[in-house]
DNA sequence: CCCGCGTAGTAATTCGAATTATCAGCGCCG
DNA sequence: CGGCGCTGATAATTCGAATTACTACGCGGG
């Protein structure tokens, strides 16, 4: 049936058809069809069908100018061979939406790195302009590269809020402001009046966002902010304990588990003599819609950041910004697990 | 810096270096680099860092040359929301040696499906092309799609052993053949002398290869070979203890599951009066080097299935294709565990 | 008789990058 | 002084498909 080697053009098939290639282009986009005799047609499709012609996207592309492909960067490798599969979610919400909208994914792998991290530009030229957009995704983040991207206008979002000091930038987030102010609300509403925020000394954004709703809380119970900054959990609880904290919010399940530890040494009991909340996952490889329990085998009362939607919404944003290059911001809701780790204190204090 | 709107073309960069499009080409390419005055090559190199430009795939490859971008297509989803994360393996080789090749990965997800399962061809396009090659994976294979790709001289390699009618196409697989042989032989080491095979009706690769690997070890020690093919475990455990069987070889950990249960319901210890392999991996979504013990608690004997190993060897081979495009099989040799269900057999039977 | 118009196509152009053919300018040798 | 060879760049072509401009033909009306 076809001709020897390689593929079957369109020329080719109007050659065997006796007509001219824009006719076979015609016949398959089936546009102005008024204006080819049903012969012809009819005579174009049957060669079409003997021949198994199937179009050559590059070519139809070419004139488009936008060629259905979304990139995802990540900082880190894409699939960790670590225990601690971060990405996961997030790329399974982005493969999803990105079948949906019908786009392909390009991941870029192949970027050398310095560092032990990737880059985007790399050899001064952008790579990710391949695309006709792209996802960012990494806990790290080069403010530089950042700025460029922006100044060339390349249509991008971040998955997890990023701010930049060029100009506003597009991201999908979680929104750790309301969901740890939730959290306060919920621990008040138990009868806690003294709740503490053991943080990290970092400052990115989630701890940020994480302090900043905390604080608003306690501003609207009209009490002073708890904050303790320690990074030995022993260290922390003998602060919180002076301070008569009866609840506390800590920012990582690794933390969280020190703490415990920590308290059952003093003959504490948890939640009983105190309530702990995990200000986000204890496990970064969550299903969607699954109720994981986390593999220490504690309950921890948290939220959890809705990385699968997130990662479908950054896809939906990034397909808004090619029609609209406005940047837009996005914060998702968290859900927050009520868990075995709060209940009322043992000994209410009403002031 | 950028012009406002679109993608910035090598016509554009040469305008604005006073140069034309072709010297932007070699620049690029430093083909010719001896052609090209150093003061011409600096202005080019300037105006090709303050425009980002970018390579437009499609017209480089409309003309027949590469991306760096090998193509990764799967019938199901990547990245499945299932228990069974069947890729991820697979994947996680296939981005290690992606990146160490210096190849970007292109993820093949805008078709839509049919009966639930994607095309290649879709609407008669072609979307692997964009790519210089491809890999694919699944379960399922669509002998048409399969001759149309040989057809079309794209170079492809598929991650588990496939046979074409058309001719002999690329593949990395695992030994199933041998693994198999080599739990015949270390069960006749330990004394058994009816040694059972307990298949799926199904007639895929696999299933062929691993009946293939315990009839040749049969035939090797003079036994017939004791193939059972019932679906209930129950009927199965009766029709292989009729047979006077002391060893079983099974297909899916799920069916050894199903046996483990009937076994002991009458009265059958394993591994004391009946041992059991499993075929292959009980954990599909097992981590490279991690020994993973199967979520049931049962420590089965069984082999495991390279598919990190798999993976990375798969894009070894295709960047070989693309030099060279001549159809290569690699078969990888099974990593055999020994486990806690075989011994030797309770009943010598010598005979 | 010729203009106008509709029909059914074909020729030519476009997209972006790579490659080939070509050309202008210069120095050198016979 | 003419022609040869070399250098450094440009013009032209190619890839496959889509689209626009154009043409050959036929027919009817004024």
């Amino acid at each position: 049936m076809t001709a020897g080697s390689g593929r079957v053009t369109q020329a080719q098939v109007a050659r065997l058809a006796g007509v001219s290639q824009a006719v076979v282009s015609m016949v398959l986009n089936g546009s102005d069809s008024l204006r080819i005799t049903p012969e012809t047609r009819d005579r174009v499709q049957q060669v079409l069908r003997e021949t198994g012609y199937t179009v050559d996207i590059m070519g139809r592309r070419l004139r488009g100018g936008s060629n259905q492909i979304l990139g995802v960067f990540t900082y880190e490798s894409v699939f960790p061979s670590g225990v601690a599969d971060f990405y996961r979610p997030f790329l399974l919400g982005i493969e999803e939406e990105a079948e949906a909208q019908g786009f392909d994914l390009l991941l870029f792998t192949s970027g050398g790195r310095r560092d032990g991290r990737r880059r985007i530009y790399e050899q001064g030229t952008n790579r990710l302009r391949i695309a006709d957009g792209s996802i960012l995704l990494g806990r790290h983040n080069d403010p530089q590269e950042l700025a460029q991207l922006v100044e060339e206008q390349f249509p991008f979002v971040f998955v997890g809020r990023r701010e930049s000091p060029t100009g506003p930038i597009s991201y999908v987030g979680a929104d750790y402001v309301a969901a740890t102010r939730e959290v306060h609300e919920r621990l008040w509403g138990l009868g806690h009046r003294r709740i503490g925020l053991l943080s990290v000394t970092e400052e990115n954004e989630p701890t940020l966002d994480r302090r900043a709703g905390y604080e608003a809380a306690a501003r609207k119970h009209r009490r002073p902010p708890l904050v303790f900054l320690a990074d030995d959990p022993a260290i922390a609880l003998r602060q919180a304990l002076d301070e008569g904290v009866t609840a506390l919010l800590v920012e990582s399940s690794a933390m969280a588990d020190g703490l415990l530890a920590c308290a059952h040494e003093l003959g504490l009991g948890v939640p009983d003599d105190l309530s702990i909340v995990v200000l986000g996952d204890a496990d970064p490889s969550q299903q969607p819609h699954a109720h994981a329990v986390p593999s220490t085998g504690t309950d921890w009362s948290m939220f959890r950041i809705p990385r699968h939607e997130m990662g479908a919404h950054a896809v939906r944003v990034l397909v808004g910004l090619l029609k609209n290059p406005k940047p837009r911001q996005l914060l998702l809701p968290c859900t927050i697990h009520e868990g075995a780790t709060t209940a009322a204190p043992s000994t209410p204090d009403s002031r």
